[in-house]
DNA sequence: GCAAATTAATGATTTATTCAAG
DNA sequence: CTTGAATAAATCATTAATTTGC
């Protein structure tokens, strides 16, 4: 058998490389359109895809995050130790972390409307052939067709299938290649 | 100005209907390519997308649960007070009810292998048209230009281009559009 | 030196939590 | 208040370091 290639994005050293500048210089949650300039940029340097680059900056904030969490939770212990600056209030407000502006390296300018819609994107993976829901006669339940579910390579044509369902093709009629609802039906395939 | 085309899915009664049926049958994570079956013919019976069937079913599980949660809850305590089956030690095992086989309305043989890859999908979300990492010259970082960042109605269609952008496209070239990083550049925008 | 065995990093998913429209 | 939408935290899983025995 093929050698399965190579099942999770594993950077070049210049990928990383850029990556770690644009979130040092302040990008940490790039939007959609971004990440696929960037993805664009980076596949000069080896393979990659959207959700790669995605992923990354998704990682590289959390564990950042959590790093220097960790890091204060340490000091707010030798903090309490000498229970002084108390009054000071600032170690322990209980403050959403989720909503204070993130790691602010040095404090720049940017992301500014945290509400309104920072950093929205896809999130995907499946295996496509013989897509389907099994109706299981036997027990009246919908059984997913997992087969090979590693989702080795992730296949964005999907998207379009997606975008195709969902917006304005085929309706009206259930799809006639399976049965999407059990309440009546007792075959769900037809082989 | 125009209406602002309606901010979120609204299902209809009918939609409802079948989507509960569906989890009441015991489908709880569909895959993606399920998914796009459903929407397509939940599309019969008004607007929808993908990305809603998606969350409907992300969050009836998840209130499903924690429903089912705070119940147990409560009876644990009420069962702490009658401080006599506690060898029983069912009640604060301390299990990860992430893995623990989720609210089996009945005990239906469906999702079986939590771990492989069961429910992948996307999560998108944003505003096309001028896509760009706009590089500021004065502070030397990256700005992303959201300008009517509503992702009021959601384009798939930019997945294709990440896919292209992704793949095989123009590479082995910092775009030229407009200036990815800021090591040295002095004007992101041409305008 | 070099692989098998362990551990540390980190890419990829899933679940929990929160925001906000209706 | 309910629930669609979105984000962050926790977790899983695989790859790279590193160690260990030969």
């Amino acid at each position: 058998m093929p050698p399965t290639r190579t099942t999770r994005w594993c950077p070049t050293p210049e990928q990383l490389m850029i990556l770690e500048e644009m979130y040092r210089n302040g990008l940490q949650t790039p939007n959609a359109p971004q990440i696929q300039q960037i993805t664009a940029h980076l596949s000069c340097y080896g393979r990659i895809e959207g959700k790669n680059v995605f992923y990354w900056f998704q990682n590289h904030k959390a564990r950042d995050r959590q790093k220097m969490r960790r890091k204060l939770h340490s000091m707010s212990v030798l903090y309490a130790q000498s229970a002084a600056h108390y009054h000071n209030s600032v170690h322990h407000q209980f403050v959403d972390q989720r909503f204070v502006s993130p790691p602010p390296p040095f404090g720049h300018p940017f992301m500014e409307t945290q509400k309104t819609s920072p950093l929205p994107f896809y999130h995907q993976g499946a295996p496509i052939q013989e897509a389907a829901i099994v109706h299981d006669p036997a027990s009246n339940y919908f059984i997913g067709t997992e087969r090979n579910v590693h989702m080795a390579h992730f296949d964005w044509t999907m998207m379009m299938g997606m975008h195709e369902a969902a917006g304005v093709s085929s309706c009206c009629r259930p799809l006639k290649t399976l049965d999407l609802f059990p309440t009546k039906v007792s075959q769900g395939v037809d082989d």
